[in-house]
DNA sequence: CTGAAAGCGCTTACAG
DNA sequence: CTGAAAGCGCTTACAG
């Protein structure tokens, strides 16, 4: 292993004004020197030792990706593009991404302390834990779609109340009088909660009800669906918290014999890549999970070049995508 | 930061006996001792600093995931599958996961370095660069679906040529006659032309030709679909070379007012997630992704606990998912 | 503009 | 079973 001894040794220079030429310090050494150092570095194939950099420094270059435990973190599309714009951008600002998933959130502490991370950026459901993470870790830490009540944490979220909302409104113009939510999770999720918010006050507000009945926590079994999509005042629309929900439900309704959107209208919330794809092409709440993923990292970055701004809430907006899961009852 | 010093201060011990107690060295330090020091450890809630154990060890315990360079690396389901069931597997280890996507092979060896990473797992294209790769960094590295001739690289596969002669077989018995072969990315790929191989031998085998003109880098144009599935000896069935290609593919049939199987059937390859989830449920050949994530994970880590062990090849199997894509022309 | 000294927090290697 | 010494490769802080 090639090390900056070695480098000034054949330099004939100290370590220190070798280190000064592979950090780029300005102005502090001569030019002509700085030029053969470089290039004795280049023909050595001298690598810096980043463990060595973080322990004398203090300063690590490491980002980490801290995400809930399941058993392929990235099976969900949505955390996968999440992850994977992160780890670009983090990459593009020359540090490197550490992707962990956590059980317990007191394995955050220990990994993120092991290996001096700079800055963490957290996916999903850490709202009750945040107090403590907060707490046990001084460092920037940005958290993504929390409803946590805590001043002083840095949020990327989206505007769950509005798609609740714009779901509402798209399924009311089209004439929809008796519809179902469809939810994901437990009710725990504050996510899930506002979608839900959003559109069942918008339906009041409309003078239209929605039921007890018609709400539920995941995909009803094909019977009830086969119930409330029959009878006497049939459910004739669902909004589906999350495209993947959307996606299996609209399977279900086809496996009970409904054709979509002739019988029954789907709209779902995420815009994924495959929700385009599907037959019908799905109607849905998009949200920009690049920018979302974008604007993490950025306030990251910010928070890491000046430790004392204050804590952010962003909050980005969604829209409505209109492909062909929702019939026009109108006409 | 509480450090070794601290506890060894607190229990008035040398820094030498907190270290064994922490690394559970056996046998060398007398019970009593290693249980009132153990609960000092916990009180203080110390963590070790990974970066000076790796800086004086010399082993990491790190981890690199290496990905092509892509705009969103994860955009790729498969991509998604491999790297969350690879972190997991790394995590269960104790080791820590590094992901990075390059532009330029070279990079890999400053990446690798640096961080003193102690086994990296490539995923896509690397094989011409391989040698180099290999040369330049001397620890454990695992390729996944590579074709090189270079019999010291450790690599996981599948049998692509087998999954190009279930399609064909599949096609051929369902009393299709006249198919095309939709590939993607360059020619380059010898996954892709592995699965092309064993397609078209199998058709040729059975007497049935591959004219060059239904052979395809990418999901060709409407007209061009237009032209080849109508006239004189109309084009039956497609065999795409991944499930996302056969998935486009099917929405350009679509758009072109084809119905899919009744007009022409679609065999796929991966059988992602997705794929049994579009309209109409996809045939596809499977690959097990958690199998070679798993192997792949298993291999790297023989080789880091045993760096002298011989380089192995692993061709995984792979198998027909029948599904609703391909029309029974028999009948 | 340049360098000698000290130290980051740990482990290796040795001595007892 | 326990510990003092040296060193991993770098940077910080200071001196000139």
């Amino acid at each position: 292993m090639v090390t900056l001894k070695d480098i000034a040794r054949e330099a004939g220079v100290s370590v220190m004004t070798v280190s000064r030429v592979v950090n780029d310090i300005p102005a502090k050494v001569s030019c002509a020197k700085r030029m053969e150092i470089k290039g004795i570095i280049e023909r050595m194939g001298y690598v810096p030792n980043s463990s060595a950099r973080s322990l004398s420094s203090r300063c690590s270059r490491l980002i980490a990706i801290i995400l809930p435990y399941a058993e392929n973190v990235l099976d969900s599309p949505y955390n996968a593009q999440m992850v994977g714009y992160i780890c670009g951008f983090v990459q593009d600002m020359g540090y490197t991404t550490l992707l962990y998933n956590v059980r317990d959130y007191r394995e955050v502490t220990v990994k993120l302390r092991t290996w001096n991370v700079d800055g963490a950026i957290f996916l999903g459901l850490f709202d009750s834990q945040m107090k403590s993470i907060k707490e046990d870790n001084r460092i920037p830490l940005v958290f993504t779609d929390s409803y946590s009540p805590l001043r002083q944490v840095t949020n990327v979220g989206i505007d769950d109340f509005k798609g609740g909302e714009l779901a509402a409104r798209h399924l009311l113009d089209k004439g929809h009088r008796n519809m179902s939510f469809v939810g994901e999770f437990s009710w725990e999720s504050p996510v899930v909660r506002a979608r839900f918010e959003g559109f069942k006050q918008t339906l009041l507000a409309a003078g239209t009800d929605l039921p007890e009945r018609n709400v539920f926590t995941g995909i009803p079994a094909r019977d009830t669906l086969k119930a409330i999509c029959a009878g006497g005042k049939p459910v004739t629309a669902f909004f589906a918290v999350a495209d993947i929900t959307a996606i299996y439900l609209i399977q279900n309704l086809m496996a009970c014999g409904f054709s979509i959107p002739r019988d029954c209208s789907v709209i779902g919330f995420d815009n994924l890549a495959v929700s385009g794809l599907i037959e019908p092409p799905l109607t849905t709440i998009e949200q920009d999970i690049e920018k979302k993923a974008r604007t993490a990292t950025e306030i990251l970055f910010r928070h890491i070049a000046d430790p004392a701004r204050p804590a952010e809430n962003v909050v980005l907006d969604v829209c409505l995508v209109e492909r062909e899961s929702v019939a026009d009852r109108n006409i």
